[in-house]
DNA sequence: TATCCACAGGAAATCAGGGTGT
DNA sequence: ACACCCTGATTTCCTGTGGATA
């Protein structure tokens, strides 16, 4: 490994790009692993294409198609078919190209921020802030807008992942006042299309929403592995050179994804990893060693990167963990014991904040839901109710990455003192016989 | 068998920080 | 300057609960 202060040795950059240019080539056009891409064929997928493709047909002659939903888990190809079929429907020879708005409810999570974004998305001159208005003012204006600058045409509304929508408070008026937006408006018309992971989300749906969207869907069932093999195979004759991939990599990769409850860009981010694994190790070949390696790396990448995008208090709440079980290792760790460790080494740290207990317990579920811990809750009797929680995932990684975290480096050596008394002590070991 | 612990976790309220138009 | 808006993080208040213990 280099180390900064070893001057005795230093990295020639030049020799490795000259290296680089002229060592074997992997990929031809490495954009086609990517999950945005959108090939000319999408194998498997010929049943929701026509659907669509019959369901949207009626926008060509400016009739308003009817709104409807997605189903199907990560990766089983719903935002690579609607935008299939909007390209395909852009390229056809009619009067009348209609508007696609592609929203991620993720990203553009707030009702506000739906609204302002469909607004600057078809306006190019006038933008509505990114905050500060009441919303139906915004919702007032947007209307005149589709009305003059969509003006006899059709207006596509694709609400991604809108089950996190639903779940938030607001979401069900905002995708009401969305689902009936053509009742509004003189000169154009809309529709709205939802796509889903969760099948159950439509319980938590306003039934009057349902009756306008859920009526009609469309569900996208998980690739099983020979499925998958055609996908990645009409993928890897773009991105990849020939003969570069060992005959029987696609279908280790396929069935690695296919265990993934068939997850299509598992599949392909394994392959582009592998890939890079091996033009980084200046290999002719892509073997399947690579793909094991690069099943490695994308895990500890996801868990490194996740962590280092917490908010500074659960990354503290996650240092009390690791501080328990660093230091006490068969220490049976509570909810409690968590909230009186980061009571205490939050005052190490200038400018944070004392939590509450129920804060602290959303924030072990978020560590729990991210895989990085589990959190059982289970009753101690006369002890109460609580959770108890242990790590999903190797320490070490969590330990490189708290190093990493700058207001977090300075405590990873403190001795957590409360759990150093006899009372602490003496109640954990009745748990240790109650589990 | 009633009790009671130490929380779980839902709902609503509050606060601070970003903004608006008048 | 002022009244008001939207959001995300957090607090406050609350009811619920599994099972060892008395």
């Amino acid at each position: 490994m280099l180390k900064n202060h070893d001057y005795n040795y230093q990295f020639n950059i030049d020799k490795f790009y000259k290296n680089y240019l002229k060592g074997p080539k992997i990929f031809n056009n490495r954009n086609a692993l990517d999950p945005s891409y959108i090939p000319e064929i999408l194998p498997h997928r010929d049943v929701q294409i026509k659907d669509i493709a019959e369901k949207t047909a009626c926008a060509l002659l400016g009739d308003a198609p009817p709104s409807f939903l997605c189903y199907g888990q990560t990766g089983t190809g719903k935002t690579a078919t609607i935008r299939y079929v909007s390209q395909k429907l852009a390229q056809q020879n009619s009067e009348i190209k209609p508007w696609w708005i592609y929203i991620n409810c993720n990203v553009v999570s707030t009702p506000y921020r739906i609204l302002a974004h469909i607004y600057n998305t078809i306006s190019r001159e006038e933008k509505i802030p990114p905050t500060g208005l009441p919303k139906d003012i915004i919702f007032k204006k947007l209307l005149g807008l589709l009305d003059s600058k969509v003006k006899d045409s059709i207006c596509f509304l694709v609400l991604d992942e809108i089950d996190i929508l639903v779940d938030k408070k607001g979401g069900n008026e905002i995708l009401y006042d969305l689902t009936r937006l053509n009742e509004n408006l003189d000169n154009c018309k809309s529709s709205l299309i939802g796509i889903s992971n969760k099948l159950k989300f439509r319980n938590s749906l306003d039934p009057r929403i349902l009756s306008s969207l859920g009526e009609e869907h469309i569900v996208f069932h998980s690739y099983d592995a020979s499925e998958l093999r055609d996908i990645l195979n009409e993928r890897a004759r773009i991105a990849f050179h020939e003969h570069v991939l060992k005959e029987d990599l696609i279908p280790l990769c396929a069935a690695v994804a296919a265990k993934e409850h068939g997850d299509a860009r598992k599949a392909l981010q394994l392959l582009r990893k592998a890939g890079e694994l091996a033009e980084r190790a200046q290999s002719k070949i892509v073997t399947s060693e690579y793909v094991e390696k690069a099943q490695e790396e994308i895990e500890r990448d996801y868990i490194m990167e996740f962590i280092k995008g917490l908010p500074l208090q659960a990354q503290l709440i996650l240092t009390s963990i690791y501080l328990i079980s660093k230091f006490n290792p068969d220490h049976i760790i509570i909810s409690g014991d968590i909230y009186d460790v980061h009571s205490e080494i939050r005052g190490l740290i200038p400018g944070i904040r004392q939590l509450t207990k129920r804060r602290i317990s959303d924030y072990i579920n978020e560590l729990a839901l991210a895989g990085i811990i589990t959190a059982d809750v289970k009753s101690m009797g006369h002890y109460g109710r609580t959770k108890i929680i242990k790590f999903d995932i190797g320490i070490d990684i969590i330990e490189k990455v708290l190093c990493e975290i700058d207001k977090i480096q300075g405590i990873l050596n403190h001795k957590p003192i409360l759990l150093q008394t006899d009372k602490v002590k003496l109640k954990n070991n009745i748990f240790k016989k109650l589990i």
